[in-house]
DNA sequence: GACTAAAATT
């Protein structure tokens, strides 16, 4: 009898803690709804089912509902209150903590401990040492918690006294002091400690291969790699974001492809490495491997796709991320919010913002010079200034994100206002302040005060002009039409000219039709940027207006030698928080065909009656023959812009983005349709903003 | 059953 009843209480106590053990599972996986669905259908529930229960919520980001359950359940004891009080620092939520803390009954080590940690993370370090010395009765734990906040808070000597303070040290502790030395550069002591220690684990072989990653000694790494005891994900992970980082991808991929288990933070480096290196394929092939993806994954394939310039392809993984319900965390924020800036996806770009202000991440000074920058290449310079104004303790970098986006949006003016505010309130400009002013000086036409401030830079500012401010020069005194002294000035130049000088040498003579002083830019543009498909187009361009045919046909065998194409022409519009692009030619793929050729015809005839004759003379432009044989009626840009005219509603501006730069045609096309239709029209090419109002163009016909 | 150390594009 006495046997089976022991029986009977045994198979109960094993079916709770069987249940027990789903729950917290369930809550690992984060299906927190089968957890709570054991939990309900429990017929005896223990403390520790409540206590998991709670655990669970907290760890799925639910501390409402946590502690909900936690003042439901009657049998508390000290684990419930801890598990309060770590959930809600888990949470970020440490003065909750707080609150928890002063008022339960009585507190353990563990109740300690973990206040201490939230003072900790959240870098109140003397709130945490105050609270420490307090405390009775402290563990090795709660040393090590302490100590890792002197480490945190760069104190290492600080840190090394109390480290030698500690009445016992155990593994995780020294770990943590080999992190701290790495952390400070000091190389030596991290390897004297790790040489003394009686036991090592994992982590402590994996912090020192990172630690020696991270100080730029890879090869060091790889040693220790090699004959570490015990390797994990962790371990593979950080030796191979060492080759990646210094950008050894032959060795990276090497080691990637002899992992046995491919972490996502693996992969997620891989992704970048090869998308660094220009392998967007491979990086790709890593992507469309992988089981399990994480909102980094596919920032940084977005990514890979934006930097190579494959708009087409980052705004569908774009689309496709938003479709499967991937919530971006802070760090893909701020990176999608850099591609929507590129990508000039307005509609995406404020959803992003609006999560951002969420989570009370927009108070960060480095954030807002993102969102600023994000709303000038978007075209919606009131919202950048919206952002600009809103904040209060800006930094450099703020101001010349707004300088600049005036700049580039070809307010001259405004952007000298500012710059003018910002040097009466004390705040020193740096070299990107400097090309922000002066391409603004060129906008507006002011020679004589580019000059001026070009000529105070280093004296007045100790700012150094680089081959950035001596190409502003050039478009300066280009755009006056002083063409052969932008040339003398490139010439005397104290720093080789680059690409973007000889650049904007180009676009003085492609305005003041100087054929033989571009075919001399262009060939040095050439030399510079082999592997740029515009540079040849445009040189052969100019031969082919020449009649010198020899040299078109080399020119073409050339860029087939080298395999050099020409990245297709496209034009995208959003409307109605979706994407649309247009490439060169034809709509027939879209599903509103008709009504944009019908709009399209339409154009043609107000055209028309309003004296508009197609040019094709835009030698000077990097079009292709073929393009220039096609109908002008159908680049993309025109596309674009009348589906941006049946959808757009009456007073809003049409904003259009371009991967290339806007074709002659086009460009006096699009004035009369703004005039002929009375709408503001904005588009962004691959160099800067065209405002269309009034059959004229913020650019002054200069691009 | 609760508290500590290692990898992650701005």
């Amino acid at each position: 009898m006495r046997v089976r009843f022991i029986l009977y209480r045994r198979y109960c106590t094993s079916n709770a803690i069987f249940s027990n053990s789903q729950i917290s599972r369930y809550a690992r996986l984060g299906q927190i709804e089968n957890a709570r669905m054991v939990f309900d259908e429990m017929p005896e529930r223990t403390t520790v089912s409540w206590n998991s229960m709670i655990a669970g919520y907290f760890q799925n980001n639910q501390p409402g509902e946590a502690r909900k359950m936690f003042d439901r359940m009657q049998l508390r004891n000290l684990v419930s209150w801890n598990g309060l009080i770590s959930g809600y620092i888990k949470n970020g939520m440490v003065s909750e903590a707080r609150k928890v803390f002063d008022s339960m009954p009585e507190r353990n080590v563990v109740s300690w401990t973990s206040m201490v940690r939230g003072y900790v993370q959240e870098g109140k370090i003397s709130e945490a040492e105050s609270l420490f010395w307090q405390m009775p009765g402290k563990n090795v734990v709660s040393w090590t918690v302490m100590l890792g906040g002197l480490i945190q808070d760069g104190r290492v000597d600080e840190a090394r006294r109390f480290y030698d303070l500690m009445p016992e040290k155990d593994v995780v502790a020294r770990t943590n002091m080999i992190g701290g030395y790495f952390q400070a550069g000091r190389l030596a002591e991290a390897r004297e400690i790790f040489d003394e220690m009686p036991r090592r684990n994992v982590v402590t072989w994996t912090t020192m291969i990172s630690g020696y990653v991270q100080n730029q000694r890879v090869d060091v790494a790889r040693k220790l790699f090699e004959v570490m005891p015990e390797k994990n994900e962790v371990s593979w992970t950080a030796m191979l974001m060492g080759y990646t980082q210094c950008g050894r991808i032959t060795e990276a991929s090497e080691l990637f492809r002899a992992m046995p288990v491919k972490s996502v933070v693996a992969c997620n480096a891989m992704i970048l490495g090869y998308g660094h290196n220009g392998e967007v394929e491979e990086a790709r092939q890593v992507f469309d491997n992988m089981r399990e993806k994480d909102d980094q994954t596919w920032s940084a394939m977005i990514k890979v796709y934006e930097r190579k310039g494959l708009e087409l392809e980052a705004l569908k993984l774009f689309t496709l991320m938003q479709r499967e319900g991937v919530r971006p965390n802070f760090p893909s924020l701020i990176s999608l919010l850099s591609v929507c800036g590129s990508l000039a996806t307005l509609d995406h770009g404020t959803q992003i913002h609006a999560q951002l202000v969420r989570n009370q991440f927009d108070l960060d000074v480095y954030v807002a010079s993102v969102l600023i920058t994000m709303y000038v290449k978007c075209g919606n310079l009131v919202k950048a200034k919206q952002v600009f104004d809103r904040f209060g303790e800006r930094d450099v970098v703020m101001w010349n994100s707004i300088i600049t986006g005036y700049a580039q949006h070809g307010l001259g003016e405004e952007a000298l206002q500012v710059f003018q505010k910002m040097c009466s309130l004390g705040i020193p400009p740096d070299d990107i302040t400097f090309i922000g002013v002066l391409s603004a000086c060129s906008y507006s036409g002011k020679v004589e005060q580019g000059h001026e401030i070009f000529g105070t830079m280093k004296s007045k500012y100790q700012v150094e002009p680089g081959t950035a401010h001596y190409a502003c020069m050039v478009d300066l005194l280009g755009r006056a039409g002083q063409v052969k002294q932008a040339m003398d000035l490139i010439e005397k130049m104290p720093v080789e000219a680059d690409a973007i000088v000889w650049g904007a040498l180009l676009g003085a003579c492609r305005t003041h039709m100087k054929l033989d002083l571009a075919e001399v830019a262009a060939k040095k543009l050439i030399q510079l940027e082999p592997h740029n498909a515009g540079h040849y187009i445009l040189l052969s361009n100019m031969y082919a207006s020449k009649g010198r045919w020899h040299e078109v046909a080399d020119l073409r065998k050339t860029m087939g030698a080298k395999s050099i194409t020409k990245s297709p022409g496209c034009s995208w519009i959003e409307v109605e928080h979706k994407v649309h692009m247009f490439t060169w030619g034809e709509t027939t793929g879209h599903p509103e065909h008709v009504m944009i050729m019908r709009m399209l015809e339409r154009l043609g005839v107000l055209l028309r009656e309003a004296g508009y004759c197609p040019d094709s003379s835009f030698v000077l432009h990097d079009v292709d023959e073929e393009e220039k044989v096609q109908s002008l009626g159908y680049h993309s840009e025109k596309l674009a812009i009348a589906y941006g005219l049946l959808k757009v509603p009456q007073g809003m501006p049409i904003r259009v983005m371009k991967n290339l730069r806007v074709c002659g045609d086009c460009h006096s096309a699009i004035k009369l349709i703004a005039k002929v239709t009375g709408r503001e029209i904005i588009v962004r090419d691959a160099n800067r903003f065209h405002h269309f109002k009034d059959g004229l163009c913020s650019c002054r016909d200069y691009w």
